[in-house]
Formats: C-alpha cells, structure tokens, sequence
DNA sequence: ACCTGAACACCGTTCAAGT
DNA sequence: ACCTGAACACCGTTCAAGT
C-alpha cells in the first residue's frame, strides 16, 4: 500500500492533517488502536514519516488534546463568578463534544500545550479579580480542572448501562452547573474571611 | 537468568506474589515500566509463565487495583450521611497511600472487582436508607467515587511544583472533607423535596 | 525538507512441549 | 498443574539512505 510512492517522493503530509486523521483513528478504533502505525496505515504513509512533522507519540497526544480545547470559549465578563462559571462550562461542552478524548485528559490530568496555559491564565486572572491569589488560586484552579475533567468523565463513561441512561444529558449538565456553583461559591468565599483557605 | 529452571520445575509462583511484584514494579519503574515482561524478568521467571496465574495484563491491573480497594474500612453507622463520609474518607486515604495506582484508577474510572462491588453496595444500601434509589442512586454513587478519585489524584498528582507543595496533606484532606460535605448535602437533600433531582 | 526501507529493542500472548 | 523455549503479531523509534 505504500509501494507507489518511491523514497524521496512528497506526500503532502502535514501536522495537521495527522492530527485529524489521529482523531478520527481514535474515535473509530478505541484507546488502543491509537497507535502511530495505525495512523500512518491510514495516512498511506510509512510509519517513520510521521516523525518529519511530530516528535513522537506522547507529544501527538498532547498537540490533539490541547488542540481540541482552542474551542473553548473565553469568558465574556471579566466578573469572578460569571467568568469562572462560563470558561468551566464552556470546557465541559467541549470535552462532552469528543468523548473519546476525555479519558485521555483524565490520565494526564487535562493538557501543558498553548491552548490549556491560555485557559489556565484566564482563570488565574478571574481567580486574582476576586482576591485570590498565590498557591490558593493555583489549588482552586486545579480543582476546578479536575471537577470539570471527572464530571465530563462521568457524563460520557459507561453510558451503555441501562439505567444510567435514563439521565438525559440535559439532567447531566444541570447537575454539573449545580456542583460548579458550589464548587465557585467555596472558592470565592476565601477571600471574603479569615477562614483558613477551603477551596473547595 | 532464567536458564537455572529446567521446563517443568517449579518456581512456587503465586497470584499474590505476582500481584505484589508488579506493585513493586509500579512503585519503581512507573506506569510504562509496568510490564509482564518486566514482572516476569523481576520474579526469575519467563514472562510467559504469569497466564497459568492471571489471565492477562488488563486483568492483573484489574485485580491489583481492587486488592488495594480491600484496605477500605467499612463504615461503622448506617446513618447515611456519616456512613457515606465515613466510606468516601476511607476510600481517600487508602488512594493516598498508593499514590502510584491513582492514575489507573482515574483511567479506568474505578474498579469493577470484587471489593469495589462489596464497598459499591454498601454505598447504595446507605443511599437508600436516605430514601434514594434507582438510576438517581447510582448517579450519586458515582459522582462520589469520581470526586473521590479526582481528588486523590489532585493531592497526589504533580505535587513537585514548588508552590503547591506550601499546601500539606492535612490542609489538602480538609479540603477533601468540606467539598464531601457538600456534594453530601446535595445528594441528601433530594429526597426531602419536590426538586428535580440535582444530586450534586 | 520530506519520505522510504530496514532494523532495533521492545511489547502481550499463544503454542507445543517438558516434568 | 506449572514452567520453559520459540514464535507470532504487533509496538515506538532511529538510522542511513534517496530525491
């Protein structure tokens, strides 16, 4: 399958083009099938071309996990609450939008790349408007990741049981705004006492 | 190494030897370094000899999370909210003290052995003596066990930042606490009204 | 610069033995 | 029943080419 192509000839291969088509090997054949052969396999491509527009695996991973959160909309107010509440559930509605990928998030406790350091800055300066700052505001936007990451998790995971899928994805989602709410509320409140910080 | 050992001589091992290696592998070589191979080459052993004992990798992993989940103590109430924080609080130390296993447990979102049963039915005996059962019951169930395990892995992951390491165990576990409480609140706090059930 | 064939050092797992 | 050698079908990655 790779014969018709002799040493030395293009193939119009390009960093993108191997981060969708890793996109669509992981959506069609699981966790497992994700595999940087497969995906040349499927590119028509020998497996060693890759390695021309992507460093290697882990870092595949990373550019297509932090790819995906460029579609996360940036809050629109510069008001603590709001914009927390927004940015988080912005988040959610992404990570709910590609289930396949969540569990990736979950193992490597969300994404390092551009898109992930954007969001996290945004949430710091929220975070700071309210008061909050240092290791505080470092551990409530943790918290907020993780919330955000394990709900999203819990929403697409084993949705093959019966009974589970009584609950709408609507039922969900309200039940993830319900829990961000408190989650807020706790932060937020550590700047307004002399409490030790409980943020959450 | 292993060339001491004639076919058909026997090496004493056993499944609870095999799964305590592969801890101690874990613990030293991390994640990738958790192998059969790795396993079998740590026991003196070749690496084929490990199927007459476990079924295969995904089982072995299977089983050594749910070994450690038999560490849980058992509630000692059946009031349910006491019993329910007494369980999840259980559940988190236990986590903490096999940091190395937390990851697994987040991709894998929990465990579906034999203890995990025992300590998921005795989450859905004490839910519905609040009065929850069904499909709600089971959405609280799991929204416990993943806040549980998201947040061990915030306290054990990436805890070589300079700046989370200000915030000690003791001060990250009353977070765990306070945060408990509440989602306890919420799923508690449906049975006694006429909401939409918002079990987080 | 981009792609190839070939190879290296690994995997998990199976199979046919041996005692 | 338990363990071995050998092998199979894979991995990710590197290296020396070719254009």
């Amino acid at each position: 399958m790779g014969d018709t192509r002799a040493p030395g000839q293009r193939a119009g291969l390009t960093r993108d083009a191997i981060l969708r088509c890793a996109r669509d090997v992981l959506s069609e054949q699981g966790i497992d099938g994700l595999t940087m052969r497969s995906v040349a396999r499927r590119l028509g491509v020998a497996p060693n071309s890759l390695y021309s527009h992507v460093a290697g695996k882990d870092t595949l991973v990373d550019d297509l996990l932090d790819d995906v959160l460029g579609e996360v909309a940036e809050p629109r107010t510069t008001e603590p609450a709001a914009g927390l509440r927004q940015i988080m559930t912005s988040t959610y509605e992404v990570l709910l939008r590609h289930p396949d990928l969540v569990p990736l998030y979950l193992a490597r406790q969300g994404s390092r790349g551009g898109n992930a350091q954007r969001l996290g800055e945004i949430m710091l300066d929220l975070l700071d408007a309210a008061g909050i700052a240092g290791p505080e505001a470092q551990e409530a936007r943790r918290v907020l990741i993780v919330y955000t990451i394990g709900f999203a998790a819990m929403t697409t995971g084993s949705t093959s049981d019966a009974a589970t899928s009584l609950l709408s994805r609507d039922v969900l989602a309200a039940n993830f705004t319900t829990g961000l709410d408190w989650l807020l509320e706790g932060i937020l409140a550590t700047s307004d006492n002399q409490l030790p910080p409980h943020s959450l």
